[in-house]
DNA sequence: TACGATATCGTACATTTTGTTCGATTATTA
DNA sequence: TAATAATCGAACAAAATGTACGATATCGTA
């Protein structure tokens, strides 16, 4: 018998630990946080931090798990239609990453948050090579799929992390205009086999 | 006085060390691993390592020095002409990937090497960078240029990555055909105003 | 070969962190 | 109000950290 109420609880007891793991990554990175640190800017006893998480790191994949979840669903969501130029909705996740600055500057400028760097990335891969399957149905490719989607998401993460840390000034949609700007060309030539290197 | 012999002495120590904690990276990952480990894997007394380094992330550090800057020595050997069409020295790069896969697979599969990989990443990022430089002179970009050296730096970093981790059947030559491929395209572009190849 | 310098060894130690246990306390629901 | 369930917090053993120091091993040189 789960009550609702209990239920919400928890909740506020995980969302305490999660905003102070976030508060302690921006404050002093995310290799250098003990526990101890984590419940005391929650308040948190010690074991309702045990009862709910196994350690650390399981607290920071579950706290992402939540935020990958809100991106999943709003990626796609803007164009559905690829005919509009747009091979790969990068801009999604430039307006979710505009969202969540916080949480992926804690995430990204931390050493520590190699972990989530690491989810990230195939999260993002994932999505563009959906996408660009899709569009192509069992083509042959002169470069390889993965080739293609792994060159696409370090650039795109990277790029995020440079936007993000350094607090550039450009918006979500020009940064992702500039991005489109550098991939299309490489993208159409690997898709419909221009080779024009040298 | 220093003498040679007990300089190479002090080498030795240091690299069973370093030795120790790349091997315990591709056992256990970087943030498992303790000092103790360490020593115990490189036969080394506990007094000895912390006389040579604060701590473990020093030791990393201390390698990946070494590491870096054979890289930084062998970036550019090959061609020093930007005229054949290599505008970026990426070949360089997965040449030295391909001689020291064990290191590379050792910082870039443990989530713990992030800290070397931020590193890998401004290094590749300068790198590319100063090609980019000498090849433009003050010349204005329709894309900033930390933009596009963030864009290239993200992307081969990635596919290091995943050609080193997941074991991929090309060699460093293809590996940087395909990279060039992918990239040239869009950097003409954003070098030379838009549109066309010649 | 034997000496002197010095790098290393390894034990001991105080401190911190970890993860567990368990009874007391507080909040929620019926 | 009474039952249920989550949290608290103190106590604990185990492990890791970083320091100190005397004993030992190594190496160049006289």
């Amino acid at each position: 018998m789960e009550s609702k109420k209990t239920d919400r609880r928890i909740q506020r007891t995980q969302e305490a630990l999660r905003n102070a793991l976030v508060e302690l990554i921006l404050e002093k990175g995310y290799p250098k946080i003990t526990v101890q640190n984590i419940i005391d800017r929650a308040n948190v006893g010690r074991s309702t931090f045990y009862a709910h998480f196994l350690d650390k790191d399981d607290l920071l994949v579950s706290g992402f798990r939540a935020w990958a979840f809100d991106l999943s669903r709003n990626v796609g969501d803007g164009e559905n239609t690829p005919d509009d130029g747009h091979i790969i909705h990068s801009q999604d996740f430039f307006l979710h990453a505009d969202h969540h600055r916080d949480l992926y500057r804690a995430m990204l400028e931390s050493g520590g948050g190699n972990l989530i760097l690491k989810v990230g990335q195939e999260h993002i891969h994932h999505q563009i090579e959906s996408h660009l399957v899709e569009l192509l149905g069992g083509k042959e490719l002169p470069i390889p799929l993965p080739f293609i989607t792994n060159y696409l998401a370090g650039a795109l993460l990277s790029l995020i992390k440079w936007w993000i840390e350094e607090d550039i000034p450009f918006d979500a949609l020009q940064m992702d205009a500039m991005f489109q700007a550098m991939a299309m060309p490489g993208i159409r030539d690997a898709i419909m086999g221009n080779s024009n290197t040298r």
